[in-house]
DNA sequence: CCGTTGAAACTTTTT
DNA sequence: GTTTCAACGG
């Protein structure tokens, strides 16, 4: 094993100082403040190979990261790194995946089989909805999914009791669904999101599972720490505790998940809770040019609630970005698809981004680029496991491993069509209810028309056949099975529609991704938990086409060209986040996100008015425009444009403050083209001419 | 029980 | 402009 390690010094060569500090601190608590571009994932990769290198045991290394993209990215960079193939990986995963885990485990303790389901987003608003028809309200008001985030919310926040705190009559409902919602997820032996993350936290107030996974994870980092929620950091607190081997790794101004209880505190409980922690911070940019970065920074400098920073580079210049005013919608894809088709003579197609900040923003987009025939792949649009069809197959496959998911049983019961309708499933379920029978019990003695009685006899049949043939065969095999048993792929043949056709080709796909559990233990298992769990993210491909995302999906990410389209206020800053100050300055964190996710170009859109539920609507520029300032910005197009930039950041007379040579009065502005010079007089220290970028100047 | 039809509601961001 | 859902007739 030794000899196939790479040398410590070859692990550390090409770091810069506090990037080596923050890879060679493995001994203690650790809080890396990492801003964008600053080789965040080298540092995390390098130190878990670090740990591995200096005869750490792999396994024992925990690493918590936002995707299971990441995770598995993480995976590669870190096996290539020790160029060794351990049995024994570290556990690098996310927060609910290695939740899951847990829970797989430890089940039975907290009154669940292991076998229980997971329900993910979409199962969950079919749920609730289903408990809202039940119970017979029929308010507007009591939609699914603002039902569910306030669930989740307040579930979180005040640490999964019973009953949530809340005022108004409104919560008084939410309870009551929120009651009937926590029984049935019960009843059916199923968890949700929340549960993977709540209940492994109280299980590890259990003696048992704390000295179990105490004793498992020696090493314990967590990535994108700003964007974990006060339960998140419980968890990890609580396990290493023991060894006080924790390293979170976060950055304050690119916190942007505050809406689904996310919280920058986090920061000052692990602060608090391990007052030895070593700080370091990592303040070089290795991404962005000097302008995208200057922009960048002007623009969240204007955030109050924020610790002051700012990145530098050595990268240079740079291009100014580009601002196009576009006409409408329609022209703005157009500039777009414009403007990568004339790049993509000298770049490849996979070094283009389009970020908006709604899904919704991507059709234009997307039209446009088909239109041209350039390839593009879309990233948070619908999953490839939220497709009708394969959440189909995937809820038969649940009630194969989980007999008792009625949910999953609601789904499939009727798809294809086997004449057995709304009726007929109440009478099972209520029957099932009253004599507090299984749901397969329920099935074969409820009291229905001796018509449907026949059918729902055949059903258990199928099913019985199905649980007996999954224990036959290899899993691909199996769901290949499946699909001709229940007469699922001869329904959609019969339809004989292009529709259809293309529901089968993803079918097939979906027996290709089983290929991969076929000789897996608990292979089936681990499938469906794939479905549940796998994210739109996680579908990014390689290759060569456009990407195209939401601004929170782009956390994380780089790309050498960036276009930030909808720069209008109410999509960015978003209408529904201008109430408060905290939600406009996230919105500006967004903003911040988008800009350094860029290496070498970026523009900016805007369009005079838009399409906006049917009907055209104006939209005054965002007003995070105005923070940047002129020179940084170049425009483009015939179209108007009254954009008030900021002229200039600095103005003559301003008092300023510098860390080394304190107070000053800026006595001139000098330079030329992008390069902004100030002249200042220091009270301490008289005249100097300062590059107003690397200045670190604070006004006041 | 099933499929069609027309109106009404609908868009923030996602593990 | 699109998706969802209730109502109705076969």
């Amino acid at each position: 094993m030794k000899k196939t390690l790479t040398s410590i010094e070859d692990l550390l060569a090409g770091l810069n100082e506090p990037q080596k500090e923050a890879v060679t601190f493995i001994s203690g608590p650790l809080l890396i403040l990492a801003g964008a571009g600053s080789g965040k994932t080298r540092v995390i990769t390098h130190r878990v190979a670090y740990l591995i290198a200096s005869g750490e045991a792999p396994e024992g290394i925990l690493g918590l990261t936002f995707t299971n993209k990441a995770a598995q990215e993480m995976k590669n960079r870190v096996a290539h790194l020790i160029g060794y193939k351990w049995h024994n990986p570290p556990f690098l995963s996310t927060f609910h995946s290695f939740g899951l885990w847990v829970m797989r485990r430890f089940a039975n303790m907290l009154g669940y089989t292991p076998d229980f389901s997971v329900y993910d987003d979409s199962d969950q608003v079919a749920l609730v909805k289903q408990i809202l028809k039940e119970m017979g309200i029929e308010d507007r008001r009591f939609s699914p999914r603002p039902i569910l985030a306030t669930m989740s919310k307040l579930r979180m926040a005040q640490g999964d009791p019973g009953e949530l705190k809340g005022e108004g009559k409104w919560m008084d409902v939410v309870n009551l669904i929120y009651a009937r919602y926590r029984e049935f997820l019960r009843q059916n032996n199923a968890m949700d999101f929340d549960d993977l993350i709540l209940y492994p936290l109280r299980l590890l107030e259990e003696e048992p599972v704390r000295k179990f996974l105490q004793g498992r994870f020696h090493h314990i980092m967590v990535d994108e720490y700003q964007d974990t929620n006060p339960p998140q950091y419980q968890i990890v607190s609580i396990m290493a505790r023991k060894h006080r081997n924790l390293c979170v790794v976060g950055d304050d101004d690119q916190s942007i998940y505050s809406w689904r209880g996310a919280d920058v505190r986090n920061v000052f409980l692990f602060e608090r809770d391990f007052p030895e922690a070593k700080v370091v911070k990592l303040e070089e940019n290795y991404r962005s040019t000097q302008i995208i970065l200057d922009a960048a920074w002007h623009v969240i400098r204007e955030n109050t609630l924020r610790k002051e920073k700012r990145l530098f580079t050595a990268n240079p210049q740079g291009e100014r970005i580009t601002l196009y005013v576009a006409t409408d919608e329609k022209n703005e894809a157009r500039y777009v698809v414009s403007k990568i088709k004339e790049m993509s003579k000298v770049r490849p197609l996979s070094h283009f981004a389009v970020f908006y900040r709604t899904n919704a923003q991507s059709r234009p987009l997307e039209e446009a680029l088909s239109k041209e025939g350039i390839p593009y792949q879309v990233v948070g649009g619908l999953r490839f496991y939220d497709r009708k069809e394969i959440k189909d197959i995937i809820a038969y496959l649940r009630l194969v491993e989980n007999p008792n998911d009625t949910l999953a049983f609601r789904r499939v019961i009727n798809t294809p069509k086997r004449g057995l309708g709304e009726r007929t499933v109440e009478r099972v379920l209520h029957f099932c209810e009253q004599e507090g029978l299984p749901l397969w019990e329920g099935l074969k003695r409820a009291e229905v028309p001796s018509a449907q009685r026949a059918r729902l006899l055949s059903f258990v049949s199928l099913l019985e056949e199905l649980q007996a043939a999954s224990k036959e065969m290899p899993l691909s095999r199996f769901v290949d099975h499946l699909m001709g048993a229940t007469g699922y792929i001869q329904a959609l043949e019969a339809e004989g529609t292009i529709e259809a056709e293309a529901r089968m080709e993803n079918l097939r796909e979906l027996v290709n991704v089983a290929v991969e559990y076929d000789h897996v233990e608990n292979g089936l298992r681990e499938f469906i938990d794939r479905a549940s769990l796998t994210t739109s993210q996680d579908e990014r491909k390689e290759g060569l086409r456009v990407t195209l995302m939401t601004l929170h999906s782009a956390k994380g990410l780089e790309f050498p060209v960036v276009f930030m389209v909808g720069m209008e206020e109410g999509f960015l800053p978003h209408a529904l986040s201008m109430e408060s100050l905290a939600s406009l300055e996230e919105e500006r964190r967004l903003c911040y996100v988008g800009f350094t996710r860029a290496k070498d170009l970026l523009f900016l859109t805007y369009a005079k008015k838009r399409l906006y539920y049917g009907s055209h609507r104006t939209f005054p520029p965002s007003r995070f425009l105005r923070s940047i300032p002129q020179r940084l910005v170049k425009r483009e197009g015939k179209t108007p444009d009254t954009t008030p930039f900021t002229q200039e950041e600095w103005r003559v007379g301003e008092p300023v403050f510098h860390p080394a040579f304190g107070p000053g009065r800026v006595k001139a502005l000098e330079g030329s083209g992008t390069t902004l010079k100030l002249r200042v007089r220091f009270d301490r220290v008289g005249e100097k001419l300062l590059l107003a970028r690397l200045a670190r100047l604070k006004k006041g």
